[in-house]
DNA sequence: TCCCCATATGCTCAAATTAAGTATAAGTAT
DNA sequence: ATACTTATACTTAATTTGAGCATATGGGGA
């Protein structure tokens, strides 16, 4: 074995750190994306680049160049995946150095969530319509999605081949016995992007030439610069599963909120109706919040006490968030 | 805002990819460690190049340079976390590149689990002490850490500095009414290095000078090269919290085990003992394991039917793992 | 003013899950 | 044979969950 780590001879490799920036608007979820510079190209995440000279830690680089290049102060931020397969960069394709991304999740109240010169706050779903259970079942998933999936699971080579993909999209859809996991995030559009049902894959020269897909995203979602999709998906499933242990979704909440509003945005990022009487006895069992005494007469009804996050929840219970059922409606 | 990806000069990084190699042997928790080289130095995680001229990804650089370096074949391979502190190797203070490293953790079955020349397999627990809780609540914890990190409270600055210092210890240690919750890991050995309660303070320059901390290790854990006590941290809260709802015990397993075995292997890794007549209805009622119509008669006893992993699980639920109480026997 | 509507909030109840026993079976060692 | 070890089946009470019903409290309009 080696005796030391291979401080080798300088690789031709360039870091950047990229930013899921996200928030909750209007009850729907939403992600800060750099527009498009022209109509070839296409949105992107916002991202920034590493300086080791100044930056003691990737963190700290990170919430310097998103104040810098936006003005924006984040609060939660937290390390996402690394990402650096060779063709995430479709140009650079042969040789060049390779381009390597440590991608972060960083969260923000709307509030706060103003829009820098240039970009935009897009709706997350605009992104993964397929994702959002929130008003049943996405239809699109059924008349489209499931046929099409059906279609490239035949083609494959054999038979062996043909029970794996089929394996593989019950798992990640749901398709048979199993319900749908909102966590697999990931999983899903690794297998559209495989599938060749995502508009990147064309690009990615995966495809051949136009299939007739030019109305792609109107099915599968509005297409991102490069591996950019990707790396949202990792970060829609990492914070679904987070919210579920970790009292995150108040990084995106105002400081004071009623019930509902609280739970349309866990149901906003969950992508998944909540039932709302066991929602609010939830958030009242687990300590998450404590009243403020103040009402909020917006809603037409019946005024809503306003509520706040209660920090000592932390100290308190083990893993504190919202508990949700896990893929129990889902059919 | 920036328009390009900033592509930036070349940076002044290295970046290799660190692996954690864990399996089970003897109902006990191990990894991979290269040996110190003399008396001054320390135990490392083994660690190779990222070479991305021939490696597509980073998972198959690490596959790869795992076979060349150790002769072992890996089997559940996955990204854990991208370190790029500053001051993660001690000797790079000033200038010279900054050493990123990409960390993941690979799982490997013991009967796999050879021992490649120049290194070793330790127990994690020697790393770890106060994690493991399988024969109950550690001794060391109440007789040695908790004063030790009292001190470090009453040492802080302020009034408001020692609260937020105790809040976190409350946390991290579950030494106020929370209980102990098994996957905070990182937490705790974050806080412990930040008290100035682990052998790697010292060398790092937190701590002036010897302060009899010679004898650290006795209660802190066998120290290790640079930030990599940290890394295996990071592994070991991950893995503790995947078990719960991922299958990936079984990677550690032989093929055919018993009930008993599966048991140790998980309480191996989640450091907890489990109520046995419960574990076994568990797995058998999420339909993780099938029997093999074989028994094993190495135990003593009664003989105990041979089982085996029942792939299919993954195709029937959601989140198929050992579920486990989380953190209620704690105290 | 009073009724209707909308939302908020409190409460009930059955089903499912969990934690923790007790009892029994089937081997090995002496 | 007897003691001892481990395996496995079954019971029970407590807790948690999913879902619905009932009541409270505001605004707006007849």
């Amino acid at each position: 074995m080696s005796k030391k780590t291979p401080s080798g001879s300088t690789q031709a490799v360039v870091l950047d750190l990229g930013a899921v920036i996200a928030t909750v608007a209007d009850d729907d979820p939403r992600v800060l994306l750099v527009n498009a510079e022209d109509t070839d190209s296409r949105p992107r995440l916002p991202s920034g680049p590493f300086d080791p000279d100044s930056d003691r830690t990737m963190e700290e680089g990170l919430r310097r160049w998103i104040a810098e290049q936006t003005g924006l102060t984040v609060g939660f931020v937290e390390q996402l995946y690394t990402f650096g397969d060779r063709f995430r960069d479709p140009d650079n394709r042969a040789g060049g150095p390779r381009s390597i991304s440590v991608g972060y999740v960083a969260l923000i109240r709307q509030s706060a969530a103003k829009r820098p010169a240039g970009s935009d706050w897009f709706d997350w779903y605009r992104l993964f319509p397929w994702e959002d259970w929130r008003h049943g079942r996405p239809a699109l998933l059924d008349e489209i999605l499931k046929p099409k999936i059906g279609s490239w699971i035949d083609g494959a080579e054999d038979a062996k081949a043909k029970r794996a993909r089929r394996g593989r999209s019950d798992i990640a859809f749901g398709f048979s016995d199993v319900g749908w996991d909102a966590d697999r995030v990931l999983e899903r559009y690794e297998l559209l992007y495989e599938a060749g049902l995502v508009a990147e894959t064309v690009t990615d020269g995966r495809i051949k030439t136009g299939q007739g897909q030019s109305d792609a995203h109107a099915w599968t979602g509005l297409p991102l610069h490069q591996d950019h999709r990707r790396i949202l998906a990792t970060a829609l499933g990492r914070l679904r599963g987070k919210i579920r242990y970790r009292p995150v979704i108040f990084e995106v909440m105002p400081i004071a909120f009623t019930l509902l509003q609280l739970q349309r945005a866990v149901e906003a990022l969950a992508g998944a109706p909540l039932h709302k009487q066991n929602f609010r006895r939830l958030v009242a069992a687990e300590g998450l919040v404590e009243p403020t005494g103040r009402v909020s007469s917006e809603t037409g009804g019946r005024p809503a006490e306003l509520f706040r996050f209660r920090p000592d929840v932390v100290r308190e219970r083990p893993a504190p968030g919202v508990r949700m059922p896990r893929g129990r409606r889902a059919k």
